[in-house]
DNA sequence: CGCACACTGTGAACTCGTTCACACTCTATA
DNA sequence: TATAGAGTGTGAACGAGTTCACAGTGTGCG
């Protein structure tokens, strides 16, 4: 489900923060970094980068460390697609209405084309910019605007039901708010971003540690 | 900074979603399950719950399984602070809001106290049920609320500050939405929760998983 | 000119979470 | 009463990700 590419999920998560920290450097008009720069803003270890780039194909020099329009452009064509991806969001309420201000405009390569929910009185509205379809047209949609990605925001009984949708119009990979473990075949990533569980691990370590 | 305890992160996450499901059984008049029941519905392996079983105590009989109720007041002692814990969350978006509205009321040991917004319009009024302070107030009411835990949902540019803040209150954990590695003592434990970061991970691995 | 230094790239060692595999226990059946 | 079967508890093996440690390389200074 995970690993089928030979790089681990949490490589691939830091080269993402990695991208944020290089775009702060950029504006800033700094033009190269150090292993060990990019480490303490990051909260890694100086090898942990050193490896992560390594995974990039890109090397810098003991003299001038990484260029950072350089390295931006390598994890660029390491993250992205060429053509980008299409995203759905399904389940408009709080959290969707979030995820959505979140992303416009800010990735240019993932781009919301469509949101779907239950709720007859978001059909046909528009929503961030972006037009909100009633849930039962999700596989035809996903299958139409060739999306590859869908975010399911809706409650955990209702999930699994959207999920077999988004696989069967085509989709490939999950972001799956709800709190229920999604079931999907072979070749298709889910990624489970459970704010509850998240919450009483924070909890739980925060009783844990010291205190 | 995280398993001080000698328990993984990883086996608190499971044992949350493991109280979840067991929930949903107890409702079902379910007296027990046996733990490759836990493991399809978890989507883990047989021999991982057992194992996290093993580190709550408590113990399974081969002929009935575990008791659904027993064990879901094993995890509750392990996970929950016998008199609860106080949170706080910082910044009323979309996002803080659907954070709220997912909390409030689910997980009684879990109190949220106090909102935080830098919007003077939001001062003194009640969201879901609970009231909004200025963000300058943070420290102080963190410290005579016996707050624990933050919920950090402002913008990258706000969070260190704010975790700061609450650092200085006295919080032990910050659940941090925001797209920044925050700095903190040691003994303070934290859980980033970056949106962005995950979508661009399925959007990875959507396009590499067979695609 | 040559030495000391700082940093990268990376094989090897290590850590730690997961899986394996099996001894043990109790029930059901003949 | 003996036997087959199903499931738990757990030491040991395994494997993936991280860290270590050092060779390689170019710069600057004495």
């Amino acid at each position: 489900m995970a690993g089928l590419t030979g790089v681990a999920e949490e490589t691939v998560e830091r080269i993402s923060m990695y991208r944020v920290l290089l775009a702060g450097l950029l504006q800033a008009g700094i033009k190269s970094v150090f292993s060990h720069q990019l480490s303490t803003s990051a909260g890694v270890s100086a090898a942990q980068v050193r490896r992560d780039i390594m995974t990039l194909g890109y090397s810098g020099s003991p003299q001038h460390g990484y260029g950072v329009a350089e390295l931006i452009e390598s994890i660029d064509s390491f993250l992205d697609a060429p053509d980008g991806q299409n995203v759905v969001l399904v389940g408009v309420g709080n959290l969707g209405r979030a995820v959505a201000n979140y992303f416009i405009g800010r990735r240019p390569k993932l781009r919301l084309v469509a949101l779907f929910d239950v709720d007859p009185d978001k059909h046909g509205r528009v929503i961030c910019g972006v037009r909100c379809h009633p849930q039962d047209r999700l596989t035809e949609v996903i299958r139409s605007e060739n999306v590859s990605i869908a975010i399911v925001g809706v409650p955990a009984a209702a999930a699994q039901a959207v999920a077999d949708a988004c696989v069967a119009g085509g989709a490939r990979g999950i972001l799956n708010f709800a709190p229920v473990a999604l079931r999907v075949p072979p070749g298709v990533y889910v990624e489970n971003l459970d704010m509850a569980r998240s919450l009483e691990k924070v909890a739980y370590f925060a009783r844990k540690a010291g205190g």
